[in-house]
RNA sequence: GCCCCUGUAGCUCAGUGGAUAGAGCACUGGCCUCCGGAGCCAGUGGCAAGGGUUCGAGUCCCUUCAGGGGUACCA
């Protein structure tokens, strides 16, 4: 992709005092409105240093610069130093890349094949799939094909939470209130009530709780009674997690999840005490990380069970030998900084330099009308339901509006499920979202269907067309404000994505769409495209085509189909 | 108590230290002899409070207030 302020950096060298390339590239910006200019040079820094007022600056720069290629105008305006490029030129090279690099555009070769983990999605086994860990999926679903895209080679794990202290609880629920045949028809809703029932009857009976950890010290012993209890709600879990998965079409390349880091556990607690690092408080088995101004990172409880932290250090050392990742990137809820923060800390005390590459990547959480979701209170929405009633909502819309549509059903699923994760993507990851059916059921404005329509709206125009779009088209003839606007726009996405990327921020592709989808709806009503001017309606169907795969491309990046037709 | 996060329009949110703080929802009023109205145009309305740093602060620092989260054997 050509780079319009390397242009221009290039340019001004030896103009400015002494500065280099770079150090002009880092000054440049682009103005809030590209009718003030495409690249700007803002001259308030250098006033001090050329003992000018900025203002003398940007004019003396203006007079003296030399023509540049691609530039048509400079102007100086209240500090700036603007630069106007020329239109048909860029806007000739721009469409030219895009229609060129079709699904690949925007694509790039930072990662170049290093590897990078990202660990998302993990929802807890007899637990049902709920708006809260919707998150994570999609989060994680995100990065990892923005990293993809972005030339890394990702493994996607699931680490599924399907070894601790609840499984003791589920069981013994299961033994004191449980029904086999019932469970074998209810299935995850079942185990979800004998949750909830466990925490209800444990607040008046402190005893159960005792009772849920010595049954998850037998399953840590191979207890066969308890192993085969735990192996079977797992199962009736994975079940229900794999329709959700489906739906979402978001895969994984591991499962591997806490449990299958039951015999590697012993050897982290081993090497954490050869190096010095365990000490014994309270009963318990702990790292003390005082002097970070962290509470003490426990590894085993006093009846000599692992938890959490644990099973994480464990995997983390795993992960490094087996995959030797770049990154190794923690999509969780903000609610676990600290948990995070202390066993990253532990990791680096162990002396592993690649501490610096674990990341935590928090998001907020989900209320609904202000109060939080909890599984143990059944206070919960399930993932499935929302699903659905999406799905609904958009087959309604469907039969009132495009009854004749082919393939309805699945397009109806494709938006639906896109509604639902779009709105989940368009926020900054850590604002908590507060849940509401009505939003969620609304397909106007900065909505997912929004985009997608406005997709089908690309599509729809070029099979009207009936013609493959010419790459030799006349870009003089598409130079109006909305035209202009668009393409910039286009311009804007290979670095909307690499923003996404370091910022480990889904979100900003999202926003992005909505404003390419805004700018090309504006052109869309200002300018008739199928026109009898062949050579014009060539040049707008090459920005058309251009729009449509950008569209289609970011909404890859979010996990949400792009179909042709809606 | 201590630590972390958040506070921008009635609501949900954008806003790399830079030019006039932008969208959507809701509400009001427009736009179909026109390529798809899940659309377009217009109106209404805002940086929690107070200090500081800076040529320049919604953005950085400090204080206060408000909401949320975390804080040793859950994950």
């Amino acid at each position: 992709m050509f780079d319009i302020k390397n242009i221009v950096a290039e340019s001004l060298v030896g103009h400015i005092g002494d500065l280099n390339k770079q150090q002009i590239y880092e000054m440049l910006e682009c103005p809030p409105n590209y009718e003030m200019g495409d690249v700007a040079l803002p001259c308030f820094k250098l006033s001090k240093v050329m003992r000018q007022s900025p203002d003398n600056i940007a004019k003396n720069l203006a007079e003296k610069l030399p023509a540049i290629t691609s530039v048509d105008k400079i102007e100086a305006v209240s500090g700036y130093l603007n630069f106007f490029l020329n239109k048909k030129e860029f806007t000739e090279k721009l469409l030219n890349t895009v229609l060129r690099g079709g699904e690949k555009f925007g694509s790039a070769n930072i990662g170049n094949g290093k590897s990078i983990v990202i660990d998302f999605s993990a929802p807890n086994i007899a637990k049902p799939f709920h708006i809260g860990h919707l998150r994570s999926t999609v989060i994680g679903n995100s990065l990892y094909k923005i990293h993809r895209f972005m030339g890394y080679e990702c493994i996607g794990v699931n680490h599924l939470g399907d070894w601790g202290t609840q499984f003791g609880k589920l069981i013994v629920a299961y033994k004191k209130w449980g029904d086999k045949s019932k469970i074998e028809k209810g299935q995850i809703k079942e185990l979800m009530d004998l949750y909830v029932k466990f925490h209800e009857e444990a607040e008046k009976d402190s005893e159960l709780d005792e009772e849920a950890r010595n049954w998850f010290t037998r399953m840590e012993n191979g207890d066969e009674e308890a192993l085969s209890l735990w192996k079977w709600f797992k199962e009736i879990s994975l079940n229900e997690f794999q329709k959700v998965y489906d739906l979402l079409e978001v895969t994984f390349d591991s499962y591997a999840g806490e449990s299958f880091y039951n015999n590697m556990m012993k050897a982290t607690v081993e090497e954490l005490e050869e190096k010095g690092l365990l000490i014994e408080s309270e009963n318990a088995q702990i790292v003390d990380l005082e002097e970070y101004g962290y509470p003490p990172c426990i590894i085993l409880k006093k009846d000599g069970s692992s938890l959490y932290a644990t099973r994480d250090l464990t995997a983390a050392i795993y992960r490094k030998k087996k995959y030797n990742f770049e990154k190794c990137i923690y999509v969780t809820g903000a609610a676990q900084t600290l948990h995070f923060n202390q066993w990253f800390k532990v990791i680096e005390l162990m002396g592993y330099k690649w501490s610096k590459d674990l990341i935590h990547v928090p998001f907020g959480l989900v209320s609904i009308q202000g109060e939080k979701l909890s599984t143990r209170k059944g206070k919960v929405i399930l993932l499935e339901d929302i699903l659905s009633e999406a799905i609904k909502k958009t087959t309604e819309i469907i039969e009132a509006k495009n009854p004749d549509l082919a393939d309805k059903e699945e397009v109806a699923r494709q938006i639906g499920v896109g509604a639902v994760v779009f709105g989940d993507l368009s926020n900054n990851r850590i604002k908590d979202i507060s849940f509401s059916w009505e939003e969620l059921l609304n397909f106007d404005g900065e909505t997912g269907p929004y985009v997608q329509y406005s997709h089908a709206r690309t599509c729809s125009l070029l099979s009207k067309a009936n013609r493959e779009v010419d790459l030799d088209f006349r870009c003089e003839l598409v130079n109006s404000k909305e035209e202009y606007k668009l393409v910039k726009t286009i311009y804007d996405f290979p670095g909307k994505i690499a923003d996404a990327m370091n910022e480990l921020e889904p979100s900003v592709i999202t926003r992005y769409l909505v404003d390419l989808a805004q700018d090309f709806n504006r052109f869309y009503h200002e300018h008739s495209i199928l026109v009898d001017d062949n050579e014009l309606k060539n040049a707008r169907l090459a920005i058309v085509k251009a729009t449509g795969i950008v569209l289609s491309n970011g909404l890859s990046l979010l996990g949400i189909h792009a179909p042709e037709r809606v």
